[in-house]
DNA sequence: GGAAATCTACTCGGATACCGCGTGTCCGAGTTATGGTGG
DNA sequence: CCACCATAACTCGGACACGCGGTATCCGAGTAGATTTCC
């Protein structure tokens, strides 16, 4: 199975949808996001009240409510979104073997106890990598990708079906 | 959930523990192994036919019979153990979003199509900086910092529990 | 005509159902050394 | 003494049971703007 879950990749195209060609921040409601996308409106609820919850969007309640950036869409980058929606969750689940060796029975010695075990220290590196590359990349150099590899006439339909949507 | 599975940290530890104090592969059969490291045995076997398949270990059947490193201990990374084990598995499942968007109906055109995501292309970076990251690290590292960690009573322990067993 | 009640469209949060996959176990088959047995 | 056979200790491969967590759905509660109703 893969690490990131079906939640990530909802959550981070529904970012790219809310900054428009300019860049600046779009309110949309969840429902249109989900419409927009063709994608299960209250599988897409949660996820947003967990993008809420990490400060990376903001929501306006009520009738006409909706979510908003909450900072520039260059100020939130791959990284954040994994982290708000995936939580802090670890490549690898280390299960102390070091400590399971049969020669010391029933009572590891503190050599084999303290500090990280060797395996996981590694993972732990190699994952912290990942991160970083996940870290440079932004919200806005998506859309800015995706909207310089659209013909031009997509960025105005867009904008149209959402504003046809709120009247 | 974790991305590598358990699978990969028997496997790695127990490649660890085949590689004596010298750097040297050492024969050894997987019930000893299991033993060694209390770890379950027939999970255990499963996981070494998959590194012999991926050639990082050789196999001896019948009696007496039993595994041993394929190549040198430096020779082997983390990386090549994760695949052998795990697969070639990816973090990040790409559902093709950007295809679903409602505005072009039913029929995506070609340039939505063609080409990587650019959230996957993302991703898949991630991803390859991570496994860079462990390809870095071989078998004979993880070794040596462990035997290094241990004191010096803990290796021949280790070779006169073997051997015992072999008695 | 203005205030109150109703309606509607949102955000929240919990409960639950489904199901695939990781984890672990069991069993049978094929292979090779070892030990025992009979001629 | 030697050929033969049974046994034990391995590697393989498939089948299966179990449980957890990701995915998705449903429902109720709270909030706020828009609309209607009623005096």
């Amino acid at each position: 199975m893969a690490f990131y879950s079906s939640g990530v990749e909802y959550g981070i195209h529904s970012l790219m949808y809310m900054v428009d060609s300019k860049g600046d921040a779009r309110d949309m409601s969840v429902r249109e996001i989900a419409d927009l996308q063709s994608v299960p409106y209250d599988y897409l609820a949660k996820i947003f009240t967990r993008l809420s919850k990490a400060g990376l969007v903001r929501s306006t309640e009520g009738k006409g409510g909706g979510y908003q950036l909450a900072r520039p869409a260059e100020q939130i980058t791959v990284l954040d979104v994994v982290n708000a929606i995936d939580g802090a969750k670890s490549v690898f689940a280390c299960r102390e073997i070091r400590q399971r060796v049969v020669i010391f029975d029933e009572q590891p010695p503190k050599w084999a106890c303290e500090g990280l075990c060797g395996v996981r220290a590694v993972m732990d590196s190699a994952q912290q990598r990942m991160e970083e590359s996940l870290a440079q990349h932004t919200i806005l150099d998506l859309t800015r990708k995706m909207y310089r590899k659209a013909p031009p006439t997509f960025v105005v339909e867009v904008q149209e079906w959402i504003d046809a949507r709120k009247a």
